[in-house]
RNA sequence: GUGGGCGUAGCUCAGCUGGUUAGAGCACCGGGUUGUGGCCCCGGAGGCCGCGGGUUCAAGUCCCGUCGCUCACCCCA
């Protein structure tokens, strides 16, 4: 009979690598914990008109690559593909606006897009979101962009680009897209794929990857030069904090972003050895959004996380977990009962403990300890039952010796500290 | 949605121009004597060669189709 197998584009994470997940996790959830960010956990299935509103009807995710169906209700829902605007739905719903404060969040999970799977490309994939809502400093967007990059710094991620821009308020976008789009008509031999985007979509144009659209793109007109006198104002001043925070950054003028709430700030992480989607994380500031979505005309910044591209590009070493664990072998009855009991007193001091119940020779037993990465091996048979002794190994060096039973907790969770110390 | 590459053991892959019972390394199970893992030695189990059809005396090998994976375009995290 054939197996049944996972859907297309989604996969299994499994030990040990979801050790490194939960790794990734925890370095960001500490972090954002420094920073005062506080964590949502929000539903995976949205009104089907969120998304169409906020990220916008012309844009791919919305036109062909939503999770979308109806539900025995009639309702049409969508799973969703991005966080920001189900935070932001939830941030009106919820009436946070209420609190104090610049408002800041986190959330992590999985994201939904019907696309042709690729390397650093899934169907489901995860991103780790954060969501700064009602600032419009340029000290909030280069605060943001510091603590994403202390997260990737404490994931020990080198070889990184930040790359920075600014799209501008919607009044320098509306000049800008004139401007730009006499430019693409005045000039012959863009690709097929720019023929059809100077119509849609214009600033999409600026990132293309051909050849020839880049040789004509060197004379295009320049976002930076349509920006409004504050849109430059704040542009600069995020760059000037940025190098003051000591991070290194390119300006990238012809950076875009693919969902249209964002204005002023925009950013992108890339690694190069991920290939061709080499974004690992990417946001910007979205100050339209929340009232577009019926609520108050709140700023808003944010960034998302790609974590399944994160864990391509994590150093091999990082987020594995050290083995501290006990193995208990029983030789015997008599032994394996006083070792049911055993184990459980481990656990209960904290000591990650296991053992086997098969009645298997010693042999078998630490061959079987070994290959699940015991740090340390207690051998109990009848000579150290009768005499109240146990056998402590350490699997690491191979030497053992005899302490008494009652000890064996303590003893270990020594050992455990010792280990924790180096 | 469009194009390229690839489907042989749990994993990574050999298998020459079609020719007998399809191989290796790693992993797995057992053994190398009495109560001690890793290393070494010996043995074992494990494959409708993705699926369907065709050509042929003969197909893992050639042809067609199909499904899947993968990389790239598109788009994005």
């Amino acid at each position: 009979m054939a197996l049944i197998r996972a859907v297309r584009g989604m996969k299994d994470i499994l030990p040990p690598e979801s050790e490194r997940w939960q790794w990734v996790e925890t370095t960001a959830r500490e972090v954002f914990r420094l920073y005062g960010y506080r964590e949502l956990r929000l539903p995976l299935l949205e009104r089907t008109e969120l998304f169409a509103r906020s990220i916008g009807t012309d844009t791919d995710i919305v036109a062909k690559e939503m999770y979308t169906f109806i539900d025995r209700h009639g309702d049409s829902v969508t799973l969703r593909p991005e966080a920001t605007a189900q935070v932001v739905r939830a941030f009106l719903e919820n009436r946070l606006e209420k609190g104090a404060g610049v408002k800041k969040y986190f959330l992590m999970g999985p994201m939904f897009r019907y696309e042709r799977p690729q390397k650093g490309r899934y169907r489901q994939f995860y991103q780790i979101n954060c969501e700064a809502l009602g600032s419009d400093a340029p000290e909030l967007d280069a605060e943001v962009i510091l603590m994403l990059w202390e997260i990737l710094g404490r994931l020990k991620l080198s070889n990184l680009r930040l790359l920075v821009n600014s799209l501008g308020c919607p009044e320098c976008q509306e000049d800008f897209k004139a401007k730009l789009k006499l430019f693409l008509f005045s000039r012959e031999g863009w690709c097929p794929d720019c023929l059809r985007r100077r119509e849609v979509n214009p600033l999409r144009v600026l990132d293309c990857k051909s050849q020839t659209c880049r040789e004509l793109l060197k004379t295009a007109p320049v976002l930076k030069d349509s920006l409004c006198e504050a849109c430059s104002r704040h542009y600069s001043r995020v760059l000037t904090l940025l190098e003051q925070f000591g991070i290194d950054f390119e300006e990238q003028p012809r950076l875009v972003r693919g969902l249209d709430y964002y204005t002023r700030t925009a950013f992108e992480v890339t690694a190069a050895a991920l290939g061709a989607q080499d974004a690992v994380a990417g946001g910007g500031r979205y100050n339209g959004l929340i009232r577009e979505l019926g609520g108050p005309d709140l700023p808003g910044f944010g960034f998302a996380i790609g974590e399944d591209r994160l864990l391509e590009v994590l150093p091999e070493a990082e987020g594995r977990s050290a083995d501290q664990s006990v193995f208990l072998a029983a030789l015997g009855r008599s032994a394996l009962e006083r070792c049911l009991t055993l184990v459980q007193e481990l656990r209960g001091a904290g000591l990650a403990a296991e053992m086997d119940f098969d009645g298997r020779s010693l042999k078998a037993q630490m061959s079987l300890a070994d290959r699940l990465g015991a740090r340390w091996v207690a051998i109990l048979g009848d000579r150290e039952l009768a005499a109240g002794e146990i056998v402590v190994r350490d699997m690491k060096s191979g030497s053992q010796e005899s302490i008494r039973i009652m000890e064996l907790k303590s003893a270990l969770k020594n050992l455990a500290a010792a280990e924790e110390g180096n």
